[in-house]
DNA sequence: TCTGGGGTCCTAGGACCC
DNA sequence: TCTGGGGTCCTAGGACCC
């Protein structure tokens, strides 16, 4: 038979996720305008559609949102519980299709080949059962957008939100770029939007006839990809199996600004665990540490170190990230920090160093092993070293804060 | 825009080698 | 220390994403 589909992607993605995550478990709250809050006195990271219309926009800072929103609801962000629901969303999805890319906590690429002719329903009814289906099952709202790649079915999902379903076949796809400003290709964001202005180039339309050699020359290899997408064509594959993390890195802001060295080292000691608890999870070893730091005026200073050979024990990078502390420029004041652990490989090459004894290296891995089980099962702090007592009494309260306690 | 935290990929350019 | 040209590796920084 003949498939006029030549390739079929899915691009699901929960409308407005964290508040409607909130208002699923606070059913009460629904028709008011409700915000999610990353910590508290800071920005907002969701909102619900009464808080959109009232003017509050993402990443905006809270005392404006209560400005424009004074009788507001603002809960502080809960990203366990919200992880709990975007499994079981994912889980939804894995019913579906046997290929499910997890792209964020929110959204997620379903191939989609074959599914017509199994289900005996259109694309379009397949996209309507599956946001029935979550919304019957976890009381939150997806969009579904169908095409022939990511970009298309992703900008498709974009256009009938919240809860709703949209199709852009093969041929339909020259209307649909036509009605679309370039800034809104998931790939082209400020700067990229700003230079194709100066070349007249508004619409996605217009880039997809433009000749590859302009895009080359615009964006390089990236441009060409995304052009390439535009045009129908299939640069991003589905990657139904993450690849492991390149860097894991932990970091965050101080309430407030700090010249003082010890409120750094609390707050990096703590970024560490953080860090080392998920380098363990993905079973890894990290050949390179860099202590990150930025300053009042958002400059970013980083200070690496590399293992003489790759290493996820906890004493020996702990050393490292004290002597690395020890070389931080005085007379700075600063308002983040944390840590990057980068070149990272697999753990299962990890080699015990005869020289410094391996019994000891063995019985330190074995504590972060235990550490990191029980983090695992309990939370992440319920084991973690006494370093981070450094922040004097404001450790609880910082992670509380970012809703990881 | 007065700015949260966690990532990825690409590119230019320096260091180094023959 | 200057003189060539070509190759590789690495790093910093930019741009983008959620």
């Amino acid at each position: 038979m003949i498939n006029n589909w030549p390739n079929t992607i899915a691009h699901i993605d929960a409308d407005a996720f964290f508040a409607s995550c909130e208002l699923a478990r606070n059913p009460h709250l629904r028709g008011k305008p409700l915000m999610v809050l990353g910590k508290l006195d800071s920005c907002i990271l969701a909102k619900s559609p009464e808080a959109k219309i009232a003017g509050v926009t993402t990443a905006m800072p809270v005392w404006d949102a209560k400005k424009l929103c004074p009788n507001g609801v603002f809960i502080q962000g809960d990203f366990r519980y919200y992880t709990l629901i975007s499994r079981q969303m994912m889980a939804i999805l894995c019913e579906w299709s046997p290929v499910v890319e997890v792209y964020s906590v929110d959204e997620a690429f379903v191939d989609m080949n074959g599914l017509r002719g199994m289900y005996r329903k259109s694309f379009d009814q397949i996209g309507d059962k599956i946001r029935e289906q979550i919304k019957n099952d976890l009381g939150i709202t997806v969009s579904v957008g169908v095409s022939v790649n990511k970009t298309l079915a992703k900008m498709g999902c974009e256009i009938n939100k919240p809860d709703g379903t949209t199709i852009i076949s093969g041929r339909k796809i020259d209307e649909f770029l036509a009605k679309i400003p370039v800034t809104d290709v998931p790939g082209i964001g400020y700067s990229r939007g700003e230079l194709l202005k100066k070349y007249r180039v508004e619409n996605c339309l217009h880039l997809a006839k433009m000749p590859q050699s302009f895009v080359q020359r615009l964006f390089g290899k990236m441009g060409v990809l995304l052009w390439r997408e535009l045009r129908g064509e299939i640069s991003f594959p589905i990657l139904s199996d993450p690849p492991p993390p390149k860097n894991i890195g932990r970091t965050s802001s101080f309430e407030k600004p700090v010249s003082d060295l010890r409120m750094v080292e609390g707050l990096a000691f703590f970024h560490l665990e953080r860090a080392l608890n998920a380098l363990y999870r993905h079973r890894m070893i990290a050949s390179e540490i860099t202590l990150h730091l930025r300053n009042k005026d958002f400059q970013i200073y980083g200070i690496p170190y590399q293992f003489s050979k790759p290493t996820a024990d906890f004493f020996k990078i702990a050393k490292v990230l004290k002597s690395l502390i020890n070389q931080i420029p005085s007379g700075h004041i600063w308002r983040s920090t944390g840590v990057i652990l980068s070149k990272l490989s697999d753990g299962k090459s990890l080699q015990y160093d005869l020289f410094e004894g391996a019994e000891k290296a063995l019985n330190s891995e074995k504590v972060d092993e235990a550490k990191a089980h029980i983090n695992e099962k309990y939370g992440q702090f319920t084991v973690r070293s006494g370093s981070t007592l450094y922040l004097g009494g404001k450790c609880k309260k910082q992670s509380n804060r970012m809703g990881l306690i």
